[in-house]
DNA sequence: TCATCACCATACGGTAGCGTATTGACGTCT
DNA sequence: AGACGTCAATACGCTACCGTATGGTGATGA
C-alpha cells in the first residue's frame, strides 16, 4: 500500500523550505519561526527539529534553495530565441513581461538589507544576470565599458519597478513598457 | 542652571524615534523592541511608556519621522542652480552622487515589503521624486508619456543602484555614472 | 520652601518562541 | 512476528519581550 500522497502527515527538508519561503514572502524572515511554521504545516516543532539542527540551519539553508530555484528558463529561452543580441534581448524582456515576476525576489531584497550571507547570494545573482545583459550589449558591438554601464542600466530598471511595486499589473503594458526600454538602450545599434 | 546636554538621562518623543530610525537601518523593523531601544538609551522602558501608548505607537510614527526627514534640499538645490531642465537634473545627479545616499531608503523600503502602510508612504515619496524628473523631461520638451517614460528609467536606475548595494564607494566613480546616465537620457535633447 | 510636573526605575504577570528529552506511531525489511 | 528506522507528539525549562502599576527623582515656578 503506498503513502495517501494529499494528507501529508510526513515531511521531508523540503517542505518545511518551501513553507519557510512562504512565510518569508509574505512576512519577511523574521517571522519564519519554527513553531509558527510547523503550525502551517500542520505538525509539531518534533518534526522540524527531526530535519534541522535547530532555526540558524533552516535559515542558512533557505538562500541557496533560492538560489537553485533560479535555474533561469530565461537564459535558456533566449538562446533558444537565436538571432541577434537585440533580438534576444527583447525575447529576455518579453519573457519576463509575460512571467509573473519572481515572486521571492523582494522577500530576498529586504532580507539581503540584513544578513550578509543572504547579501553575498542575491549579489551573486545580481551579477550572472547583468552579466548576461553585458555580454548581448558586448554581442552588438559596444566597448566594454559601454556594454556594462547599459546593463547597469538594464538591469537597476528592473529591480527598481520590481521593489517599488510599481510593475503594471495589465501584461500589455508590461511589454509596451519593455519595448520601450529596449528602444532607449539600443538606439545606436 | 541648564541641562547638561551630553548626559541624556532624560528623553524626547524624538530621541526615541531617532534611535529606533537607526535600528531600524542597522537590523529592519522587527528588531525595533521597546526593551532593546531603552538598553541602547541607557534608560528603561518605564521612559518609553511614557512617550508612547506601545510598541505600535512608536511604529506608527517611524514612516512619518522619516517622511519629514526628506524635505528635499534636492529640489531646493536643482532650482537654485536654475539653466535648462538637464542642467537641473545634471544638478540634481550631481548632488546625490556627492551625498551620502539616504542612509534609511532601504530599510523603509525592506519594511515596506511587508507593511502597506509604510508601503504608502515610500509610495508617495517615490511619486514625488518621480514627478520631478517627469517635470523635468517634459520642460525639456518631450510629450507626457516618453517624459514618464524616461522619469522610470532615470529613477528606478537610481532605486536598484542602491537596494542592491551596487552604489561605487568612490564619489568620483559615482559621478562618472551620473553623467553617463544623464547622456544616454538625454541625448535627443 | 514645597508642590507640581515631567520623566524614569522597579517589580510584576503574561505570552511567544527556542531547544531538549522522551515516548509513540507507522512502515519496511528479515 | 519482530526489530529497526523514520518521523511526529508531548512535556519541560528557559529567555526575551510586552504592557501595567506604582513609586521615585530632580528641576521649576508659586
Amino acid at each position: 500500500m503506498v503513502m495517501n500522497a494529499n494528507a501529508p502527515q510526513r515531511l521531508d527538508r523540503d517542505a518545511w523550505l518551501s513553507e519557510a519561503m512562504e512565510v518569508l514572502r509574505e512576512n519577511g524572515v523574521d517571522h519564519v519561526k519554527v513553531e509558527p511554521l510547523a503550525k502551517r504545516l500542520g505538525v509539531t516543532k518534533g518534526s522540524f527539529y527531526w530535519h534541522f539542527k535547530d532555526r540558524a540551519d533552516l535559515l542558512r539553508a533557505l538562500p541557496d534553495h533560492w538560489v537553485k530555484s533560479q535555474t533561469d528558463p530565461v537564459l535558456a529561452h533566449a538562446q533558444a530565441s537565436g538571432g541577434s543580441p537585440v533580438e534576444m534581448m527583447r525575447a529576455v524582456l518579453e519573457f519576463l513581461a509575460r512571467e509573473d515576476p519572481d515572486r521571492y525576489d523582494n522577500a530576498m531584497r529586504a532580507w539581503a538589507q540584513f544578513d550578509p550571507d543572504v547579501a553575498d547570494a542575491v549579489a551573486a545573482i545580481d551579477k550572472r544576470r547583468m552579466e548576461f545583459a553585458g555580454s548581448m550589449f558586448k554581442q552588438a558591438g559596444l566597448s566594454e565599458a559601454e556594454a556594462e554601464f547599459r546593463a547597469r542600466l538594464w538591469y537597476f530598471y528592473d529591480v527598481g519597478e520590481h521593489i517599488t511595486g510599481d510593475t503594471p499589473a495589465d501584461t500589455e503594458e508590461r511589454l509596451r513598457r519593455a519595448e520601450r526600454r529596449l528602444a532607449l538602450l539600443t538606439a545606436d545599434l
